[in-house]
DNA sequence: CTGTTAGCGCTTTCAT
DNA sequence: ATGAAAGCGCTAACAG
């Protein structure tokens, strides 16, 4: 607009040789941080570098490295609370020791995943699967390409570190305090049923139906987001539950909406528990009573078990993390009949 | 562990020629489409590649060709609700056209912003800055550097494209909601008051002094997240004020929160708005009365400026979207006094 | 210690 | 239509 604004001229590597009067690989070396170069020489060439605004292109230095540091994420949803408390903690951690991150969002479709992962571990040095959708043994038979690759919520032995929280212990929790309330029948909204976070819930709820013949747990398909969970509500009060154990808490959260409009009480009519604990589960009308997934802390050791893949290719063993009750006043005994 | 898995040998564009008994220049042009290959060759090449399983090397590629087909958004905080849904639809739609993307958080230090920026810009084609906190003069000092760049929700005319939401309107419908109620002493919880959307704001409020003298609004230093707005309640009671503008959503569901914990009622004994309306607004108690800022659409239309910056280096016009008042249960006419 | 010489893997003139 | 060769910008092995 106002003056034509030259771009700054990209410097080359050469051209602060040339300046400096030495080499260009002197002045690798001294980018670098080599310490077999002279001292006067080395501060020569910082100087010219200062001067000039030079600092090496990273594509070039990746290329002539092999390594990028960069590290990519593939996530199921960019939008859901729970990966990005994940991401987050992930991506500054990762940042601390100098590495860049790139994102990639599956939008929730499995059959995506492998090529979004396969094409983004090919500009990074290394990935982590958020969550993955997709089946075990397709995953298992992705891993070795990904690799070194890290795995969030899925079962450790697939052939990749893992970081992952422990569903089966959460559902437990919650069946046993819903149990404790009082409540007879219970009916599970299902989220994603391909997921291994599903498989794991199912493995438990077959568990609770073992130890407490009493029960009754009817499941009932289900998406992952609020939409779904308000568009649930029918099929809660056509089940006769006196309490539902949502996929997560966002279902939680849209079924609480719903029902609410339907004039359902809870938790005077029904009880609604989530998963999750996302940070705005305490604000919620009543405030829901979840299990919480340590989602932070799972970004930051992912980032643990990646790096230390990177540096020495140490697989670090699995760590799981159990959740912890959130009591809050979604729950209550089952109304009388 | 069982068997020791080899890793899959990287593929050159040389192994490709080899086994296709072509030159790698022939290669790379079947690779690229380039039609100025004999069909019959170029199968052969093909199936060549298919047979080997060979893909080219995208960091080979980008120093080639001098581009990566990445670009980076830099935000305050992957926490926040706003910005994630700015990144996710920027991500997803960047996506749509084959661009990567690569993500920075600047965990709200002003300070650093500049220094991520270049880093995050120089490995990417161009950058997204969503919000950044720093000043205008540094920024426009900054913004030659990163071009290609698009800003979100700053002033345009500093350098470069803009999509923003009118802040200012947003203040002017929550002020008009609150005077109309019959509110006479408003408190404002400023969050980075460095912000731009900050001065926004405040000039609004100036503008609301001047048409309606008998208003009186308090103003009152406050952060950007849940704690912030908690930790601003005893400052609410304090200043009499019957209402409060929060600075954003977060903010105030803390407050509403903190305010719950001391026995304030919302809205008999004050009223509370936010602003943004993220997806969870709705739920709080009371639902939350706030401002609705298009954020997944802003990054839509981030997306839309940055490419068209990419392919034909033209600026985008700034777009400036207004946002749309929620009203919901957290405002109501001021205490008798 | 420092410079010279090869690459890293791909694209792209420039010839033929 | 195809290949040879130069180059993207940097690092590292190899000589001095």
């Amino acid at each position: 607009m106002t003056s034509a604004r030259k771009d700054p001229v990209k410097l080359r590597i050469s051209d602060v040789a040339r300046h400096a009067g030495v080499s260009a690989a002197t002045v690798s070396r001294v980018m670098n941080g080599n310490p077999s170069v002279d001292p006067a020489l080395a501060e020569r060439v910082q100087a010219a570098a200062a001067e000039l605004g030079y600092s090496a292109s990273p594509l070039a230095r990746s290329l002539a490295l092999g390594k990028t540091q960069t590290v990519a994420v593939l996530v199921p949803d960019l939008g859901n609370p729970t990966f990005q408390a994940t991401l987050r903690m992930f991506s500054r951690t990762a940042a601390g020791d100098g590495y860049h991150v790139l994102v990639a969002d599956s939008a929730e479709v499995a059959g995506d995943e492998a090529a979004l992962a396969l094409q983004a571990r090919r500009r990074t040095d290394g990935i982590l699967l958020v969550a993955p959708r997709m089946p075990d043994d397709e995953l298992a038979a992705l891993l070795p390409q990904l690799s070194p690759v890290v795995l969030v919520n899925r079962p450790a032995g697939l052939g990749a570190p893992v970081v992952a929280a422990d569903y089966a212990e959460g559902i437990r929790q919650l069946i046993a305090h819903l149990r404790e309330l009082g409540h007879r029948r219970i009916l599970y909204l299902a989220g994603v049923t391909g997921s291994a976070s599903h498989a794991r819930r199912l493995a438990a709820i077959a568990d609770a139906r073992h130890a407490h013949p009493e029960l009754e747990i009817l499941e009932a398909a289900c998406g992952t987001g609020f939409a779904d969970g308000a568009a649930a509500a029918d099929e809660v009060t056509r089940s006769g539950a006196t309490a539902v154990l949502a996929y997560n808490d966002l279902v939680a959260m849209g079924l609480l909406s719903a029902l609410h409009e339907r004039g359902v009480t809870v938790p005077a009519d029904v009880s609604v528990v989530g998963f999750d604990d996302i940070p705005f589960a305490p604000y919620t009308t009543p405030p829901l009573t979840t299990v919480a997934v340590p989602a932070e802390e799972m970004g930051a050791l992912a980032w643990t078990a990646l790096r230390r893949l990177l540096d020495t290719q140490e697989e670090a063993a699995p760590v799981v993390l159990a959740p912890a009750l959130a009591l809050r006043g979604s729950t209550a005994a089952p109304p009388r009949r």
